[in-house]
DNA sequence: CGACGGATTGAGGGTTATCAATCATCGTGG
DNA sequence: CCACGATGATTGATAACCCTCAATCCGTCG
């Protein structure tokens, strides 16, 4: 399972520092067209976001949704009972905020895990365009799928992996997304806190801090505080590959 | 947290037995107007699925979606290591297969947990008129928005909650669902099997026949294989409120 | 330098999975 | 009509896994 959602190339974007581009927001292969020129307009960079600060709550009006061009966020739900649930962390180039293609509420909220500036995109600017441009709502369409594989990912994993497997895998799919997002993805910066990546994998706190522990005594990866530098790629895969000894309850294959 | 899904109100279809009317496919508060008609060519009714058959397939092309008319089905993902999933289950007004919007692919498959008939709607011809009636793409935006929230309300039940809680939460959810399917929401009929359910809770499905027996010995329900009859509502409700003793991990207050 | 928050490590126990046996139900065929 | 086997559900015993509680460690910031 892959939880990469990468969508926007911003390499180029940081490499040069000039403002957002909409055709970079595309994936490969859409049209490169033309009126393009028509999407700059209603793309507007916002201010950093200091870490901490929530862009958008929980149940707030949705009147747009964001690109993380620098940073990182993570996105959380609270059931009535009051259980938060961390459901996402996003990286530079991955989306934000579309929980019903617009004309909603968010599903969940989302915070600045770090320094993190964002690009808003009005559904209002946009909805007028989508009839326009075919590929464009196409494209928007595929990353709502997109969304709702991850998410069922996640059920799939905190319904049947084992703890271990859990960290593996996140960190397996965590470091593909860097590499998306043109990071270093075997010196890995885990911009989150202990406390929300076991929040993210179903995990107790403590857990986590003793699977890492244990990965670093096997010389899988070295630990220090947010950095993860991988060591053994193939070990860290084989944690929850096929050739696993210990699966937990009903496969199909 | 509330798993309803339902968004057609087939009461009146079920009494009277006649063919499925577009209409009856929004939600409350819609237009009510005039160019339904052209809603009546798209919608075709379906053969009687048998217990057993599979509606769709996890990576199928995605041309349609579907209403539920009578019966129920299940819907399930299997991840590359052969983990399989169930992600839901799905009574009659109920929609399966947007996965995102159409143009793309099926993300679980669904398979008839009992015979069930479906309705059939084509992307294909919903398509030309969602730009023309944008009641009708906000409909369907809103289930997207609702799948997502129920998805994610999945993942917080599988990472927070006990397995009473979760069992509890179930009962008390499928028997909304069932009030909204004009179906007795006290004498429940269950139509998956032990596993399914245990697989859709993340429990095994002994855990799943003990929590039962249990809350029979609790005089909460009584249980005769698929049959659940709610004798406390009030008490099943306090498995999984607010005055819960013993809950696990982070909590926001 | 001391205090604080986050992270690590340790000990112990609770929840639930696993393994295994029994039981019930239903469809089949004698 | 009933024996029979197959499938699914229940119940029991055991132990694995991971959570909880608690103490310590470390880096950061006042």
């Amino acid at each position: 399972m892959d939880f990469s959602t990468t969508i926007v190339n911003l390499d180029l974007l940081r490499r040069t520092g000039r403002s957002y581009r909409p055709h970079e927001l595309y994936l490969p292969g859409d049209t490169g067209g033309t009126d393009l020129a028509r999407l700059d307009a209603l793309i507007r960079d916002k201010r950093p976001l200091e870490r901490g600060t929530i862009l958008f709550n929980q149940g707030d009006a949705a009147p747009a949704l964001y690109v993380v061009r620098s940073g990182s966020l993570k996105t959380f739900v609270v059931d009535p009972v009051g259980n938060m649930q961390v459901v996402g962390f996003h990286l530079p180039g991955e989306i934000l905020g579309m929980g019903g293609l617009g004309h909603d509420r968010y599903i969940g909220s989302a915070e600045a895990l770090e320094r993190a500036v964002v690009c808003e995109i009005r559904y209002a600017q946009l909805q007028p365009l989508l009839s326009e441009m075919p590929d464009l709502h196409q494209q928007l369409a595929r990353f709502i799928h997109r969304r709702a594989e991850i998410d069922q990912g996640h059920v799939v994993m905190m319904g049947k992996l084992l703890a271990q497997e859990r960290l593996a895998m996140f960190l397996c799919g965590f470091a593909n997304r860097c590499k998306g997002a043109s990071l270093d993805s075997r010196n890995l910066f885990l911009p989150m806190s202990r406390g929300d990546l076991a929040n993210y994998l179903g995990l107790a706190m403590e857990t986590v801090s003793r699977l890492l522990s244990r990965m670093e005594a096997d010389e899988i990866l070295t630990v220090n505080r947010k950095r993860v530098r991988i060591l053994r790629p193939d070990l860290l895969v084989g944690l929850y590959g096929y050739n696993q000894a210990t699966q937990r309850r009903d496969k199909t294959g």
